[in-house]
Order: structure tokens, then sequence, then C-alpha cells
DNA sequence: ACCTGAACACCGTTCAAGT
DNA sequence: ACCTGAACACCGTTCAAGT
């Protein structure tokens, strides 16, 4: 993100948890999540890998502060007092944006349910579900729900992020999914041959959109 | 000529994709999905850990073939003539109970997208929201809306069961995890607090459906 | 208390060599 | 064509030793 300028030899300060997270994100973001390990990020820091684990318990610990960390940020925008569906959408695209932009916050996402993270999405979604008109009971799953459909897409996404070449375009990339739907037998797979065409259309955000919608409309359906 | 014969244990059969993914399922189901490495299923096959590649590009694919195995054989059950939304309901539930039986699968659904599994599951899901009345055009978001839902929950239940002691019962677990939101300071997460005694309560397999059904009443709204 | 960096115990993958 | 298994190029993590 931030571009840093030139770097002196020595440590500006000493080795805290912050500085390592803040460095872990700045590989994540320029080389790709396979690009972080232990080694690299040791000679960033200008120490040895085993100091690292001073100051973190392990890779896990690592990853998943990286992901709070961005969750954290993007989640501080405020997003004023506009009624509960809107916030809840702003939220939302605010979170598909943030994995667009960094697709390892995706995989992490998908893949870490005890995080500070996921805590977090669920306090912002659910806080304007009363709003909405959810009953005291159905509160928790209905924010589940959507949830676990936006972790689902930041899944998805990531790992379509990885698969796709880091250059090539995503119209290209959606056409030879949609290929793969086709090259099967119609006779077994006909909803892929009628949506082909949908798949390699769609734009990724518009249908994320549309899909908080579906569930926001089946929650309304609650009240 | 080195009488090199004292190869006691002949195979039963050649080595194929087939065998090695199958190999591959019963070490990923009774030992877990760290257990499988390289060096173990060739020696589960008896054979070197070369040989594989000659039958799998990667450890990759072999995920990947494992996960659709799995899939096939659990969507391959019929649904028989029930109403669409029942037939909808009925395969997520076959498929929540296959990750939950298999978290490994969970895992590898959360992560890959350009799968064959996951294009099983949109055609089996989407092949029924016709007779939902939803119109041409939203047949592709509509489905992957709900598909999405799946893979999300199926990534958080995997991880989940990865986090969880192997023999530890399932509510002590809830238990920790809902500890975990009411630390929090409750002015901050006031609905963490809400609803941390939901969580600590639910039955993940009514949530899923609910969730589902939720979808469901959001997608009859597009008819 | 905090840091160093060699060493340990692994990985997935390749490849010359065998049959 | 298919298999073997040693070798390669890595990993995350530990730990005796330093300051």
């Amino acid at each position: 993100m931030a571009t840093r300028g030139q770097r002196t030899n020595r440590r500006a300060d000493a080795l805290s948890k912050q500085r390592i997270v803040d460095t872990a994100v700045e590989i994540l973001d320029t080389e790709g999540e396979s690009a972080l390990t232990f080694r690299v990020l040791a000679a960033r820091l200008e120490t040895g890998s085993g100091a690292i684990y001073w100051h973190v318990a392990d890779k896990g610990e690592l990853l998943a502060a990286a992901a709070d960390d961005v969750i954290a940020r993007v989640l501080a925008v405020p997003v004023g007092d506009a009624e509960p569906a809107a916030a809840i959408r702003a939220v939302a695209l605010g979170i598909f944006d943030a994995i667009d932009a960094r697709p390892w916050v995706g995989t992490q996402l998908g893949q870490a349910p005890g995080q500070l993270a996921v805590l977090r999405i669920y306090e912002r979604i659910g806080g304007r579900l009363e709003g909405l008109g959810v009953p005291e009971k159905a509160l928790f799953f209905a924010a589940s729900a959507l949830v676990n459909y936006i972790l689902g897409v930041a899944g998805q996404n990531a790992a379509n992020a990885r698969l796709a070449v880091p250059g090539g375009d995503r119209s290209a990339f959606l056409a030879a999914v949609a290929a793969r739907w086709t090259e099967q037998d119609p006779a077994d797979y006909p909803f892929a041959h009628r949506v082909a065409a949908q798949l390699a259309d769609h734009d990724d955000r518009e249908q994320f959109l549309a899909g908080i919608d579906l569930v926001l409309a089946g929650i309304t359906t609650l009240g």
C-alpha cells in the first residue's frame, strides 16, 4: 500500500508485534501469500527468524493479526446514520473491496473463525439487524447468514485471485471458467450451460451486492 | 542378477489415479488434513513418492479430486420429485453433513472455486431455481447466493473442527467461543454480548438450515 | 527481557535410473 | 509406460547462546 522510502541499514525502532504485523502486511500485499515466510520477514526486519517468536506465537497468529488489522481499518470508517439496510450494504461492500484488493485477507477470513476479525464483522452487521425488525431470538442466526455469505464470497474470491494469472485480465479469466462449465455434457449439466453466459459476463461486486440484498430480503421476512 | 525379489507384499493392483485418491481420502478421514503427505501416501500405496506424480499433477489436484469424489457421492443420492425448495434444502443439508463428517472437504471447497465439486453444487442447486419462479436473468446470481452461503459455512465449520480439541465436546467449544465474545468491552461489542448466549446454545445444523431458508425466502421475492 | 542464527524435523517436487 | 527413491530446495519452529 503506502510506498516506503529508502531504508536505512539500522532499524528505526525495536521489534514489536505491531511492527512485525505491519511488515507482514506489506509483504503479503506486494508479493502475495506464498512470499510470507519467517525467513524473509526476519530479513526485512533485520533480525533473526527466532526473534519473531518472542512477539508472536506462530504463523497462524501472525496471519490472524494481519487480517484483523485490515478488517479493523475497514470497519473503522463510520457508516453514519444511514438506515439499517443501507448501513449493512455499506459494511459488506467495504469488506468486499478490501478482500478484492488483498486476496490474502479472504483466505484468512475463510478459514479462521475464532478470529477477532470475524467477531468485528458480526458486530457491525448484527448491530443493524434490530433496526430491520429482526426479533431478538433470530438475531444471531440472521447475522450468521449474512456473515457466512460474506465469508463464502471472500474465500472464493481469494481462491480465484490465486488461480488467475497476475497480469491477466478478468474477462479472460471468467471466460475460461465459463468454458470449463460448458465443456461438460449438457445432459448432465443443463443449468451450467444455461447460465454460462451470465457467469462470463457478471460483475463480481454487483453480484456480491445482489446476494446481500437477497439475504436482506429474506431477513425482512422475519419481522 | 541381483536377487531383489523379496517383494512379499505384492500390490493387489497397479497404481491408478482412483486408487491414489481413494487412499488419500482414507488418510484424510482417519488421520486428518495434516497427515496427508506424499511420503505417507506413497508408503501406504507401497510405492515411491515420485510414482504418484505420474498419475496426479500435484497436491492441489489430489485434494481437489478427493473433495470432488466425496461431493459427487453426496449429490448422487436422488432427491426425488420433491418441490424445489425442499429439494434445495435436502441438497444443502447433504453437503453440510458431508462436511461435518469430513472437515477437510470444507477446507477444500472453501478455497478452490474452479473445482468440479463447486460446479456440481451449482448444478444441483441451480437446477431447482426455475421451479421457484426465479426469472431467467436472475438464475446465476440467485444460485451464487446459495452456493456462496454454503461454501462460507463449509469453510467456517472446517476451521472450527481444526480448532476444536479432537475429543472435546461441542458445547464446551461453543462456550469457549462465546466467552471470547463476552470478554470484549460491552461498549464496543454490544451485539456480541447480546447474542453470546444464542451462540453458545445454537445447533449448527439447524442454524445452517435457517440460513438456507432465509436466502430462499429472499429468492422467492424475485418471482 | 529480548535477540541471534544455526540446527531440527519436516515438506512438495524433480529426475536420473531402473523395469 | 510406469515406477523407484535419493536429492533438491525449501518450510515453520526450537533453542543454546549471546546482550
